[in-house]
DNA sequence: AACTGTCCCTGCAAGC
DNA sequence: TGCTTGCAGGGACAGT
């Protein structure tokens, strides 16, 4: 299930392979995909129009376009991006493709295709101008946890007045955004803290431990290509899986020995309405 | 304001 | 074997 480092491994292929090209022509299938705008407005707004970068905020992909709008992907549970020959045999659940013209320094064109089963993601066009009224979501997101701005100082502000655990608070996408289920529980075992802790009763050293784990968790599961599970299937753009599930120390591991302190067994309950796995014996 | 519970949707796996 | 049921989860939304 794509969190932050699904996809920012897929915003790296968008670099590579469609930053630069225009979109000749678009195609929807499912509207849902659409939904908060229009199958008319999407292809509007997309076609003959040339795709200038692909940043991430969070979980979420946005493109600059040289007509001034914007371009946001999400991919939400079960959404990909695949970039294929044109023609090519698609994959069940293909609801948006974009035909892309060919780059300046080569003759062969593509398709950028979104597929997903559950249809939770969506595909949109916006102006930039009508961020807070039509991409409210978006606009209230919270700090990203790969950029230099977020600090142990910066979590420390966050974990004021709140009254949430800590689980919880690394779920709510409007205080750091982009970190999920799969990596809420990475993180904190790492950090040797308990998903059900109070964030208002740790220490200084325990908000930097936690601080550091974030980011390290992260970042090596983005150099992992992320993680690809059975039910999803998550690939990045050329369809290759990730290799960080290999690496999770808790997730998936209910039942099991910790891996970590090797006393411990891997509890897995519901914390903050999610399935959540953590060890019984160095997570406090 | 901040938090919790429910819903959306499909594929898969477990259980009968 | 073949059916039913439950579960997975990000974020919107309603309710507290």
């Amino acid at each position: 299930m794509p969190e932050l480092p699904e996809v920012e491994t897929v915003r790296r292929g968008l670099q590579q392979n469609v930053v630069g090209r225009t979109v000749k022509r678009v195609e929807v299938g499912r509207e849902r995909t659409v939904r908060r705008t229009s199958r008319e407005a999407l292809i509007d707004g997309l076609t003959g129009v040339k795709i200038l970068s692909a940043n991430r905020r969070g979980k979420y992909l946005l493109c600059d376009l040289d007509s001034g709008q914007k371009l946001m992907m999400h991919l939400r549970m079960s959404g990909r991006l695949i970039i294929a020959k044109p023609g090519s045999q698609r994959p069940p659940h293909t609801h948006v493709v974009l035909h892309l013209a060919s780059a300046a320094n080569s003759n062969v064109e593509s398709e950028l295709w979104f597929v997903d089963p559950r249809t939770f993601g969506e595909v949109v066009v916006f102006d930039p101008d009508l961020l807070k009224t039509q991409m409210p979501d978006l606009a209230n997101l919270g700090v990203d946890p790969l950029n230099d701005e977020f600090t142990p100082e910066t979590l420390r502000e966050l974990f004021k007045n709140r009254r949430g655990n800590l689980k919880a608070l690394l779920l709510n996408q409007h205080f750091v955004a982009g970190i999920g289920n799969i990596y809420a529980d990475e993180i904190l075992h790492l950090a040797k803290l308990r998903p059900d802790r109070l964030p208002s009763r740790l220490t200084n050293v325990a908000l930097t431990r936690l601080h550091g784990a974030i980011i390290e968790v992260l970042n090596k599961a983005v150099n992992a290509g992320g993680s690809t599970l059975k039910d999803t299937q998550y690939v990045d753009l050329d369809g290759q899986t990730g290799s960080f599930q290999d690496e999770h120390r808790v997730y998936g591991r209910g039942g099991l020995a910790c891996l970590s302190c090797g006393k411990g067994r891997i509890l897995m309950t519901v914390v903050a309405g999610r399935t959540t796995c953590y060890c019984s014996a160095c997570q406090h």
